[in-house]
DNA sequence: AATAGCACTCTAAGTGTTAGAGTGCTAATT
DNA sequence: AATTAGCACTCTAACACTTAGAGTGCTATT
């Protein structure tokens, strides 16, 4: 008899464990994968193959001799070992940048579509990080009084995203100091992060002893401002409704989870945030999260570039057995053009 | 024995039904109202007002002999009839203050966390629509170049709203041409709602015939950009998840389409916009609701105010069985409050 | 007019039964 | 030695059946 790499067999047998629970939602039996195999291997030589990946805490049953259902652990190594990307239909794509491209020029409606895209075509839940301010690059900047104390701000970024702020300002300065100011800002902070704006000028500021000292601290005071590169953490979200499709949600509790989960906004940004920092796709498997007691629920994001730098993140949200393999291509997909979508915003 | 005007029993054991069923989301049935009136009504006599209760289409029967459950008719009866105002609690309502006043002269979080106040307080989703921007007061507009073919507007309202749009301009203008178009804009436009800009323009254009003309008529066009006044419908939306906690959506269906209505945005926004025109409280009550097939679901509409002007509106959304009083008080209560912190900050 | 009494209805919850899907083990087969 | 067939065993999901009790409508009584 031909002899048979064990490894490799049990390797084939969970990915066709896990893909047939993906597909069918219900614990996976020895007779169904046989069947799979078209009858090469027997149910007898499944169970045992079975037993194995059980012993390894790849699999599990729900109760005794029932089918066996993926562990956490079971889908991070089909994940990292086993999955194989789907490619999206001509369909799908053009579904997708029919609701990215608009061409409305307006940022929040790009972004509110692009969750809208993610939700629809892999039925699952999609959320968009907007741009960080930090990370973003400077590109243009406009000073004016709004009255006798409050001067407003507004800041241009080369990714399309505009940020305005107002604030209260001690000392009353003219229009035309403030449009001055601006002037030099313009021509200063160019190619500037914003996130590197503070230190940039603190560090100019030391250099600087003569007359011109007054007014670069006067540019430096107005940037220092809290608010000027706060609160620019909002996520779309979208497709709630949607998910409650996917048979686990037959039970409230889960539904519960899950929408406490898409409300914790603060953990959500955290993930993202710290997600963005990684080149490419990031999966969270289960219990994997910790960021909350969120179970069942996998989350898979992946960061966005405007102009080669990343900006931001993009992330779909949903039950652990989901299309890991289509929802993985959807976001490559979307992040792509999204970040192209940006650039010609900017 | 006394006489008793069988109209107002009908009415005060309606609102018996109603309070009592809102209460324990438990059919009510005619002992149960006996006790509400320390039995001074006996069970029987309550079964034969009930009857006729039901012969008006103001309450039924989820199955024969079974108790009471009030119908949207007697919902509608209840909150136009008999329904009290509760008062808010001193805590209730520095929650609610905490929450609007974060003073981070941030609009998007004063939008957000009125939304998350709503549905803090009543246990039911809470939604807030931006004030309309047509509906706003101008204040103040700046215009500078972005590059050579486009034109960057700043506008800020009375309400301390800002929006800003960049728009393709063909003619270039010099930041100088731009600056003064800008101060005629703000001395001349001072009070007038943006959505009677362009009327006021097109009209002062008419009477000009000089050498002005030209200048007038490059601000003309440049306010009659499209995306200026669009892009203002954005809803801010909190509670989902506190919702399930009603027994009602136990049943996954119903949790479908309420999720289905929320995400909905178009139709939230169109009902919100129509209820802005009217002043105070508007209810809508399950079926009532036309506008989508949303059953069993009731929404509460309150407009608010800036300056004494209309500009947006908030609501609350939840089951047909919702502690109306208190909602309407709460409703009422953040729509205020809201109108003051905007006010502050514009 | 209001109420007590009573027969009747219907549900929700609990119990019992059964078909069938799936297992693990052992012995037979290749 | 690896694979497979056979078989006894386990557990669930589905269905039927029963029953307690909450609630009704009607009729006779106060």
């Amino acid at each position: 008899m031909k002899k048979v790499d064990t490894e490799s067999r049990q390797k084939s047998i969970l990915n066709a464990i896990v893909e047939s629970y993906v597909d069918s939602a219900a614990p996976v039996g020895s007779r169904a994968i046989a069947q799979r195999f078209r009858n090469s291997i027997s149910p007898a030589t499944i169970r045992n193959v079975m037993a194995d990946l059980e012993e390894k805490g790849l699999i599990m049953q729900p109760y005794t001799s029932a089918g066996r259902v993926p562990t956490d652990k079971g889908y991070r190594f089909y994940v990292d070992s086993l999955l194989e990307l789907k490619h999206l239909t001509k369909e799908e794509e053009s579904i997708i940048n029919k609701l990215i491209r608009q061409s409305t020029s307006d940022i929040e409606y790009v972004m509110q579509n692009a969750s809208k895209a993610i939700s629809l075509v892999t039925n699952v839940a999609g959320v968009v990080l907007t741009p960080r301010l930090k990370r973003s690059i400077f590109k243009h900047i406009e000073l004016f009084n709004m009255d006798d104390s409050r001067i407003m701000a507004v800041i241009v970024t080369t990714s399309g995203f505009v940020k305005n702020s107002i604030m209260d300002f001690e000392e009353h300065l003219t229009g035309q100091e403030l449009t001055r100011i601006a002037e030099f800002l313009n021509s200063e902070l160019e190619g500037v992060s914003l996130g590197e704006i503070k230190s940039y000028l603190t560090r100019k500021l030391l250099e600087e002893r003569d007359s011109f000292y007054i007014f670069l601290k006067r540019a430096t005071d107005i940037l220092s401002i809290p608010g000027l590169f706060k609160a620019d953490d909002h996520l779309y979200f979208d497709g709630a409704a949607c998910i409650m499709s996917h048979p686990e949600f037959t039970d409230i509790k889960k539904t519960r989870l899950f929408l406490r989960a898409c409300e914790d906004k603060k953990g959500l940004l955290n993930l993202l945030n710290q997600d963005m920092e990684l080149e490419g796709i990031k999966i969270h498997i289960g219990k994997e999260n910790l960021y909350n007691e969120i179970q069942d629920l996998s989350i898979v994001t992946c960061n966005y570039k405007v102009n080669d730098m990343t900006v931001g993140a993009i992330a779909a949200i949903g039950p652990t057995r989901m299309e890991y393999g289509r929802v993985i291509s959807v976001l490559k997909y979307i992040s792509i053009e999204l970040g192209k979508e940006l650039e010609s915003l900017g």
